[in-house]
DNA sequence: GCATATTTGTCCGTATGTATA
DNA sequence: CTATACATACGGACAAATATG
C-alpha cells in the first residue's frame, strides 16, 4: 500500500543525516549540530531543511510529511518535528489537517489569484510612496538583475527564477518596513509551489529578466509613476502565465 | 521570588477552569472540555483563553508568559502549551526569545510606523481596487456604525473602539482575499496592543465613528476614488494620533 | 457496515543547556 | 564564579481519530 498513487513516495529527507550506523543516542544528530553550531533552535534548523527540500521540489503539492518518517530520518523527536511543522504551516509551506497531518499544500486558479491581489497591493504600494530613493540602496536589484542575465545565458532556468525572486525581494526591501518583507516573503515561498506545477521553467522565467531591467532603469532614473505601472503590468502578466499554465495541467 | 519587579505579576489565567478540587486527573481540565465541547484542538482552545487575555490587557506588554505557571493554571501539558504560543506568536500576540520564553510585545513608535505602512498598503488597495460593489455587502459595514454609534451614545468607549475595528475587517473582506483578511486581522491583533499604552479610549476610538460613516457614505455612491482618500486621511490621523500618544507615555 | 491497523493528538517524566541573579 | 531557574529537547505511553480491508 505504499504506492497506490495517491501519496507519492516518501523522498530522502535524511539525505543529509551522515549513516553514522546503527547505534542510536550517541551518534551525531541534527539536534546536536544545531547546538553545536547555530545560534537557532532544533525545530527551525528541521524547519530549513524541509523547506528547501519542499521549495526546491523534492516534496511535490500534495505530499504527506509522515511524522513516523521524518522523526527516523532527521533523529529528531515528535515534539520538535511538530514545533518545525508549525514554522512552515505559519509561512504557507505546509498545511495541517486535524487528524490527518501535514500536507505541502496543491495552489489552486482561485489560491494563486489571491495570491496575486496581496502582492500587488504590497510591492506596487512600496513602489508608488517612494519619493527619492538613494542609488546605493538600489545595488541588491542591480546585482540581481545581473545574476539572472548570467543565468540566462547558461540557460540556468531555475538560477533565473531564484534571483527574479530575490529582486522583487529587495524591491519590497526599499519600503524599509519589516511587516512587508514577511510578507513578500511568504508570498514568494507560496509562489515557488506553483511554480512546480510548469513543465517549462524557461517560459515561465526568461521573459522577466528583462522587464526588471526595465523596472530597475525606471527607479535609477527617479521615474516612479511609470515604475508602478511597468510593475503592475509585469504582475498581471505574470499571473495571467502562471494561471493558463495551471488550467493547462489541472490533472493534478 | 515572584515579584521582584522585573517581572509583572502573573494574573489569574485559570480564572475560568473551575477550582473543583484538590484531585488531580479526574477534574475537568481545558483539555476535556475541548474534546468535549469543541472540534477545535486543545492547543487552539488555550490560545483562545491566552489571546482574550492578552487582548483585554489583563496580560499588559512585557509581561513574559512562564511555561511552568501556566501549565500548572490551564492543566495543558508543556507541548500542548507551546503549540498554543506557536499560534499566538503567528499572530503577533506573542513574541518568541530563545532559551527565555515568550513575551507579550511592546510595541513602539518604530513599530507602529511600520504597522500602518502595510496597514495602509492594504485597506487603500482593497478600495483602490473596487469598481462596483453589491449594495448587499456592505451590510456588515452598516452594522458596524449602527454598532459604534450605539456604544458611544452610552460611552462604551471599548466597545466603540471593537466595532471600529471590526469596521476595517469588513472593509478589508470587501476584497474577497483570504491572504488579505488574514494580513489584517494580524495588523489590528497588533494594533489592540498599542491601544492599551493609551489612557483615555475616548480620543482613541470617538472621533472615527462618523468618519467610518462617512466613508462608508462615500462607498454606498460608489465613489471610490474620494473613498480612498478619506480612508488615507482617515489612516494617517490614527497613526499621528497613537504616535503622539505613545510618545507621551515612553516610561518603560 | 464492521473490525482492524495505522497515524495523529496529548500527556508525562527526565536530562541538558542557557540565561540570569 | 557559582548557583538557581527555566527553556529546550528527548523518549515513551495512551487515547482518539482516520484509513484500510
Amino acid at each position: 500500500m505504499g504506492d497506490d498513487g495517491t501519496v507519492p513516495p516518501t523522498p530522502p529527507v535524511a539525505a543529509d543525516t551522515p549513516a553514522v550506523g546503527g547505534g542510536p543516542g550517541w551518534l551525531r544528530t541534527v539536534a546536536d549540530e544545531a547546538r553545536a553550531l547555530d545560534r537557532s533552535s532544533t525545530a527551525e534548523r528541521v524547519a530549513d531543511v524541509l523547506r528547501r527540500r519542499i521549495t526546491e521540489g523534492d516534496l511535490p503539492p500534495g505530499t504527506r510529511l509522515s511524522e513516523e518518517q521524518l522523526v527516523a530520518a532527521l533523529r529528531v523527536s515528535r515534539n520538535t518535528l511538530r514545533e518545525a511543522f508549525r514554522l512552515l504551516t505559519h509561512e504557507g509551506l505546509l498545511v495541517h489537517e486535524l487528524h490527518r497531518g501535514v500536507f505541502v499544500p496543491e495552489l489552486d486558479a482561485d489560491a494563486l489569484v489571491d495570491l496575486y491581489r496581496l502582492r500587488r497591493a504590497v510591492e506596487c504600494d512600496v513602489l508608488r510612496s517612494l519619493e527619492q530613493v538613494d542609488p546605493e540602496r538600489l545595488r541588491p536589484l542591480h546585482h540581481d538583475v545581473a545574476a539572472a542575465r548570467a543565468a540566462s545565458a547558461r540557460e540556468d532556468w531555475v538560477a533565473v527564477g531564484t534571483a527574479n525572486m530575490r529582486f522583487h525581494s529587495h524591491l519590497v526591501a526599499l519600503a524599509g518596513s519589516r511587516r512587508m518583507d514577511e510578507v513578500s516573503a511568504r508570498l514568494l515561498a507560496e509562489l515557488r509551489l506553483a511554480f512546480h506545477a510548469v513543465a517549462s521553467p524557461r517560459v515561465l522565467h526568461e521573459p522577466y529578466v528583462e522587464r526588471n531591467a526595465v523596472l530597475l532603469g525606471l527607479l535609477v532614473e527617479g521615474r516612479f509613476g511609470p515604475a508602478v505601472e511597468e510593475l503592475e503590468g509585469y504582475l498581471r502578466a505574470s499571473e495571467s502565465q502562471l494561471l493558463e499554465a495551471l488550467r493547462g495541467r489541472p490533472p493534478r
